[in-house]
DNA sequence: ATCTTTCTTGGACGACTGTCCAGTTCATTC
DNA sequence: GAATGAACTGGACAGTCGTCCAAGAAAGAT
């Protein structure tokens, strides 16, 4: 049976995650105009419901702010494939709409993505966060992986290529079309998505 | 003929340049320990035989100074191919002294090549020294071709990528090869020489 | 030796940083 | 309705930051 004190206290926590994830929102949308380097802990606060002091309330620290917030964007970001794997019932589909969501998201979400290659290259300098980062690289090359062994699949033949090989592929070409498209290069998410056709073509 | 005034505007203009670049490369050693975020001017000048204050006698500002930095680092970087081009006789003798190369740099100016990658995500903030991370993009993108041409006329097949998706694809497979050596993989050098030589053998 | 220009210093400035905390408001419980 | 604890505020703290500048040292020219 569930006593008064713990269902208080069950929804004491929710609301707790529900204020943590809400204020990672925030701190996603500043974070991803302005950049880690520039991004005090007084803008994020302003650009939620609560004051600069709170978030030491939710938060241990700024770090550990950030990697909630950079989980709550990526870890979805690596599942939006899911669908497409288990759908597609040839190769050239899967390619198709593999490219076609990379497209998009690098054009709707430029600054969010922006801001992950930002945070990485921060965790490489010894941040608190990069536990976290590692996590979701682990995330993202899984994600690849499953794409280029289902296409192997769909193709008939296995994929000549190791996961960490494919994600550092994959990632390189993402991450140079975000560079092109932040440049002004507006042809960059139509490129990408032949490019990442092409590489699938080769990866079998 | 040379007057007096032109020869001590010489002098000095020859002082001038040369403070500079060893002011660039006190930088360099202080901004790829500690990363851009991270790194003031007084610390560079703690590096430096000079005092902070003498920093904006040289330079226009942080940014010149930084853009100055990695400057002198990178470009000398995309010429380190060069001799390699020229002089390898066939198209494995180029892809092993490539390989080589790149495993050697990426073991031995592991922390300089992290600040590279650090300074090209924060120009895409809209850091002054933009201009010149494209510069030395440009060169970079120029030496992957010239390796990747070079390589299909060995081989007598012309190569089946465009210079910036070859550019890209090695550039991941590097960037990757980093983090994965920054967080302790030993055998990542080895494994980028093997990736890099397969990724040659898969353009032609 | 004196004057002038170049060079260098270290402190001052205002703005900003993450963290902490005394005090206040709010919701919930008895 | 009083009491209790959670939730929240905004200011204080000790730093650091890039930039600027008056003053002095060094070097060079006359």
């Amino acid at each position: 049976m569930t006593t008064t004190t713990e269902r208080s206290a069950r929804s004491h926590e929710d609301k707790f995650t529900a204020r943590r994830m809400m204020l990672a929102q925030s701190a996603l949308t500043a974070l991803a105009e302005h950049g880690f380097a520039d991004t005090g802990l007084r803008e994020i606060a302003h650009n939620s419901a609560l004051s600069h002091g709170s978030l030491h309330y939710y938060f241990d620290d700024k770090d550990d702010l950030i990697a909630e917030a950079v989980w709550a964007f990526k870890s979805t970001c690596a599942r939006r494939y899911d669908g497409i794997v288990e759908t597609a019932v040839d190769c050239t589909e899967l390619a198709t709409r593999v490219g076609d969501t990379m497209a998009t998201t690098l054009r709707e979400e430029a600054a969010l993505h922006r801001l992950w290659y930002d945070l990485r290259t921060q965790a490489l300098f010894g941040r608190g966060f990069g536990s976290t980062i590692a996590r979701i690289d682990d995330l993202l090359r899984e994600m690849v992986w499953s794409i280029v062994s289902r296409y192997g699949e769909l193709h008939g033949s296995p994929p000549r290529f190791e996961p960490a090989f494919a994600y550092a592929l994959v990632d390189g070409l993402f991450q140079h079309a975000l560079i092109s498209f932040l440049r002004g290069d507006i042809d960059a998410p139509e490129r990408l998505q032949r490019e990442c056709a092409a590489l699938l073509a080769s990866a079998v």
